[in-house]
Parts: structure tokens; sequence; C-alpha cells
DNA sequence: CAAGGGTGTGGAACCGGTTCCACGCTTCCT
DNA sequence: AGGAAGCGTGGAACCGGTTCCACACCCTTG
């Protein structure tokens, strides 16, 4: 029933050969024969099969996008900048959901089928070096998001810079003792981005001459619940801190309800600013750091799209600016102690 | 470089035909050879290229799925759901993503190449009568998750169901004066689920002799500082209710803030329910209705699924039922007025 | 004017599967 | 014993594109 590129070919009176190298613009075609069969193709909305195209072409038109955690809003906001991204550049995008380690390996050790895809976008995943070998063996063009490996081309934003930029805000405001509310890395997945955005804070703190102190570190699994857990051993001490950064706006949620827990004002008694810009975060009030979190899906894709050309432009490690967005859980910092 | 089924055929000894006989578990085929072509497939770890299985066979494998407001969390749940479902079927999925009434016409109206998907999911999204048309009379098979269509397969939650039970528990409490918090239809998309649910409201106060007050109705297009909007016209009035019902936990999120803006305690003075059970009512201890969302896309791949293979089994509407979680936003009604 | 080079074109071969047909061989029936 | 029915099998044809080769034709150039 759908049309083919025999049906335009007889009808034009042409080859299919010249067809094809009509719809693909290549020259040595004459413009009349050209014109003509552009009119056919028009006048019986020829559209060419992608299946047959790709049979041919010995390739998918499609790339692989691993994701953890499709459930957490900026995850879902990076694929959105992906598949934007993607749809922009007629290719198909084969989604894949990671929730736990094993199928992170499984995935990532049978993905490199290159007879189903083109290429392979890893968010917020680094792969180990052997599953990374036997990826970049098959020649399967690879790009990370939010993850990082020497060697792989990647799309990050600034957490070191992110973590700076949230230290200065409160340094700015007269803070001088402040803690830090982040989580270890799991397992088999590559966020690191909670220990950047501390080195960040550490940085900016350290131009100042000051540190965290041991004690006003918490690190736990990342959820709300282990980040309030943290938040409130830290807050119970004497001598605690009078402002907390976050390394996600969930935790800085846990912050704040340990805050309310333990009868602290924010931001007059604590300020508190998180990391991420989710929705939940307008919603509070919570001063956070936003991150150009769809665009960074969309450089990715730009440079998968290169390398799956061959092109192998720019830099191996792209980094995109964050902004900080200060709202209501920041103020200045409580008058210190009588003591000098 | 892959291996084809040639190859198979020829270190097998037997001809193309019979390895894909074999390839298919199809009958007429001697248990030794197929053993031992079974053999050679897994010591040449072949796996057929989908491409050219797409091409010989004329379908894609691949199911287009068409979700609106990919950044709402329901949305994303749903979204879940679906991928499950699609990859325990072995197929692809294509998604797109609708911001716009005008890309969502658009869509609709090019979707419609059954040589490039073998089904479709609309999610929260209802098609017009002549959209219908079309894309039924190309026969391709067609499911609404979350959305109304007589004639169309469809898997929904039970929103008067869900209205029903908010208004029992708040009913059940002692509140007797009830306001309702929900959004207009959006022009172009088929979000029905706010009427749905105000229906079910009234169906439970009906059934006690009572109903919604005009004054006490807020509608307003869904966002949650419209809700808030509303919800504050209908509180600063004279004999504002005890307790409201939201369409959803957004909007109900915007009731909490005009209650805190007006100085009214939660639950003591104003009770408020909520609808989908998000993240953030977890968060902010918010009462609500919770959807079997990523079931909902599950069971809705499993009828596509049927519909593709020419099975035309179960109902053509497919009811899940929704659950009440009680947290700290509802509570007792305040004493009445003194007067009876 | 013959040789050489470029251009436009049709058609065969190919990509890697599935399906159908034809054929040889059994088995069963009458 | 002869024919029909059925199984197992190899191989051709096909799906709808792309690409390469061969050829006809025209234009240079020495």
């Amino acid at each position: 029933m759908p049309v083919t590129i025999g049906d335009v070919a007889r009808k034009a009176g042409v080859g299919r050969g010249t067809v094809s190298r009509v719809l693909n613009n290549r020259p040595n075609v004459d413009p009349d024969t050209r014109a003509r069969v552009q009119a056919v193709i028009d006048e019986l909305d020829f559209v060419p099969s992608t299946t047959a195209r790709r049979l041919s072409l010995g390739r998918s038109q499609t790339v692989a996008v691993v994701v953890p955690f499709l459930t957490r809003p900026s995850v879902v906001e990076r694929l959105r900048g992906i598949e934007s991204g993607l749809v922009a550049a007629g290719l198909d995008m084969i989604a894949m959901n990671v929730e736990s380690a094993a199928r992170r390996d499984a995935i990532l050790h049978d993905i490199a089928r290159p007879e189903r895809i083109d290429g392979l976008l890893l968010v917020s995943i680094a792969p180990h070096e052997e599953e990374l070998a036997r990826i970049q063996g098959t020649g399967l063009p690879v790009v990370l998001v939010d993850a990082h490996h020497r060697r792989v081309p990647r799309v990050v934003t600034d957490d070191v810079g992110g973590g700076r930029l949230a230290a200065s805000h409160l340094l700015a405001l007269g803070h001088r003792r402040i803690g830090f509310v982040g989580d270890v890395p799991k397992p088999g997945f590559g966020f690191a981005s909670s220990r950047l955005r501390f080195r960040g804070v550490e940085q900016a703190l350290r131009a100042e001459g000051l540190a965290i102190r041991g004690e006003h570190l918490g690190l736990a699994e990342h959820s709300r619940p282990n980040a309030r857990a943290s938040a409130e051993a830290i807050l119970e001490q004497t001598g605690r801190p009078t402002a907390i950064v976050a390394a996600s706006d969930t935790e800085a949620l846990g912050v704040l309800e340990a805050a309310a827990a333990l009868g602290l004002a924010v931001p007059d008694d604590l300020s508190v600013i998180g990391y991420d810009d989710v929705e939940a975060a307008d919603f509070v009030g919570l001063t956070t750091i936003h991150q150009p979190l769809a665009e960074t899906g969309e450089r990715a894709v730009a440079r998968l799209v290169s390398l799956i050309a061959g092109r192998e432009d720019g830099p191996l490690r792209e980094v995109l600016p964050v902004m900080l967005v200060v709202r209501r859980t920041t103020g200045p910092a409580p008058a210190p102690d009588p003591s000098p």
C-alpha cells in the first residue's frame, strides 16, 4: 500500500537509482530530471522507508540513552534536552532506565551491538575501564552526560564552580561556620557531583582561610530522610554551623526538615542552600544552584552526532556554567557570639 | 563483520530458510537439525538483525508514545510503566513530548505513517474525531492512557471514585462545608481528570444530602499560583469551607500556600486533600489520593500488544483503582459555629 | 579525427532477514 | 501396488532502499 521508490521511478520514467540520487541531493542529476522526479515525489507524497534505508546503509539511525532513576526530576530534565536534540537530528532514541547496579551492568554489557545502535549516551553513569574498552572496541561512539572519564567526550555542568558559588553566597552574607550535607557515591553508578560540589565549597572557604569542620560534614546515601538525619546530627551540636550547603535540593529539603524539627528558624537561625533547582525548590523558597540541565542533553547529542558523522571536533570535556538562584532560605549570618 | 544468518546456515550445512525456522521456533524442523543449528547459533553468538527482520516482515517493532508535559512527575511515572512494559514485550519506543497545542496537532497529523510504527500510545491526550478517523483508517492500533474516548481502548484510573474517596474521608472527619479547587481543561489536550474528580466529590456529598456551594468552587488553568489565587478567593469569604479538595497535588500545594498566607492552621482550621501522591506530597505531609500510575502504563502496553497481534481482548475501558493516603493535612472538622 | 574525460542514467547486486514453492522421501490408505 | 498426504529441506523471490558498474553521449584536446 505505501508508495515505494519503484513507484516513483516508474511514474517519473526514470531508474530507481536516479530517484535515490534526487532524494539524497546527490550530484550528477540533470536539473530537469531532478525537478520532474521531485514533482512525482510530492504528488505521490512519497516518504522513504527508514527501515529499508537502515538495512542498506548498515546504520540504524538510532541512539541508545541509558539513564539512571528516571524518576528524578533532574534526570527527566536532561532527557528532555536529549529528546529534542535527537528529534532535530532525525535520530530515533531507545531509552533504557536503570535502577539497579545489576541492570546497569547487564545493559552496558549488551549494548555494544553496533548493528542496533549508532551511538550511545550515558547519563550520570561512568563506565568501568573494561566496559569502556569493549564498547570502544566496537567503534561505537559514546558521549557522557553528567559523568566523568578521561578519554571519553562528556558534557557536564560546573559542579565545582557551583559549590564555590554556593559557598561564596553564604560567605558574602557573613557566614563563617558552614556545614555540608551530601551523599556517598552509589556503587556502580557515576554520581560524582556531591564530591565535586563539596570540593568547590572547600575552595571558596579556603580562599577566606576557612574550612569545614569534620563534625559539620554529613554524608549518607542520597535520600531526603538520610539528609535529614545527617543534618540533625550536625545541628544538635554546640557550635553548630550557621549555614548548610546541601549537595542537592532533595537533600536540602531534608535539612529543612531537620531545622524545623529542632526549632531552628530559616534563614534567621540557619541558612540553607540546595543544588539543582527542582520544582519543589521554588515551592519552598529554597535558595539553590540552577543548572542548564536540558542544555547538557542538547549539547551531548550535538557531540554524538559529530562523532557518528566521523567528525572529531570540540574539546573532550565540555563544561556548562551554573547560576545562583536566591530565594528565602538564605540570609545574613546571625550575630556572632559575644566572645571576640 | 557481524554474523549473519547465511554464516550460520553455511556452518551448520543447512539452508537459510531452515535457520530462520529454528530462530522463530517454527514446526517442520527435524529435532536433530534444530539442535545442530542451535549449537552453531550459540557458538557464533548470532543475533538476528532487527532491521532486516523489520524490512522483511513489514513491521517496525516500534510503538510511538505521545506524552504531554514530560516535566510533570505523574507523566514521568506513567512513562516508566510504559517503558518497562515495552522492554518486556521486545518493542522499541519512540517517545514524543508535547508541550503545545500546535505540536500536539502536528504530531497527531503525521503519526499515522504505519510504516514507521506498529502502535500508538497516547498519554493524557484525547484525539479529536477527525484525527482518530485518520489514524484508525490506517489500521494503526491505538490505546489511550488517562484519556477518554468511546470507541478507543483505554486504561484510566478511577477518577470519579478517587473524588468520592477524598470527599468520604473528609465527611468521615465531620466536615460539612467542603470546597474544591481544580482546573479547566486545556484546549487541545484531553485533561478531563479535574472534572471527573469533582464529579466524584459531588456524588459523595449528595449521598449525604450536601453540595458544594458555588462560591466554594475555584477553577483556573492548572498551576500552583492559580490554585493559590482560587483558594484565597474561597477562604477569604465568611462561611468559608472547613476542608478543600484539590484536583491535584500541585494545586493542593497552592491551597496550602493560601492557607498560610491567610493565617489558617492546617489541619486545625482547614483540611486539605490533594490527588496524585507526587514526591512533594510526602515531603509536606499532604493527604492525597494515590494512583497506580506506572501500572496504567504497563496495562496499556499489554493492551496494545494484544491489538498489534490482532487479538481484540479485554474491555474497551479498563479502570484501575485508587487509594487514599492519609498524612497530616486532614483532620477532624473544627467545632461548628454556636448557631444550630 | 581519434583518444580521453566527464556527466547523466538505467539496472544489477546487495543489505539480512522471511516466506513460499518445489522436491525427495515416508507413511498411510484403499 | 499405486496414489495421496505430509514432513523436512534447500533455495529463490521478496521487502525497499543504496551503491556501483557499464554505457551512451557530449565536450575537449593534440
